[in-house]
DNA sequence: CAAAGATATCGACTTTTCCCGATATACCAA
DNA sequence: TTGGTATATCGGGAAAAGTCGATATCTTTG
């Protein structure tokens, strides 16, 4: 999902027609996508919240969630530098 | 048990007097500072070994174990390139 | 070769994680 | 306000990971 979420318009197609991607993806392209269910794709994308790794937008009664570059940027370094 | 690795002489004074770091620590320090069964850290080392991360040298009856720099920092790396 | 020490492997049990269906909540449209 | 759609939360069963004791393997020493 981390990696769809990198090149959201190569990945997500159907989601241009309706809207862009400033805000990211919504859930249910995600799930569609990843051939698990509604709720268990719901919950993966929480925990990735928690953790910081993506950022949700709710706008009308979708949920739209997008890549947080710098928290990659940042594990990376700790990687390098603390592990 | 991989930052302890990464200063030997820091956390397993213990092995000074037997011998020295260049070939790493071996399963029974590593052991005891974990405070986890001899079976446990054999096969938590093991997995790490196999996942690169640390290589062992069989010197007589002791394995040493010490950290694979290399792969700490393909690690990095692939986190920022491909995640 | 036998005994002892260090490490590795095996089987079982416990804990955690994964994933689901059911249900709740939020929002939109009529 | 009512029904429809999108997402979130909850509770439970299945799968995976963690940990252990027992035992096997390897090595040194007598």
């Amino acid at each position: 999902m981390l990696e769809w979420l990198k090149e959201p318009e190569l990945h997500f197609p159907d989601q241009l027609q309706h809207a862009g991607f400033e805000h990211g993806v919504c859930v249910g392209q995600i799930q569609a996508k990843a051939g698990l269910t509604q709720s268990t794709v719901s919950e993966y994308l929480s925990i990735l919240q928690r953790a910081g790794f993506i950022e949700a937008k709710r706008v009308g009664q979708w949920t739209y969630y997008k890549r947080n570059e710098g928290a990659f940027e940042a594990l990376s370094k700790l990687i390098q530098t603390n592990l």
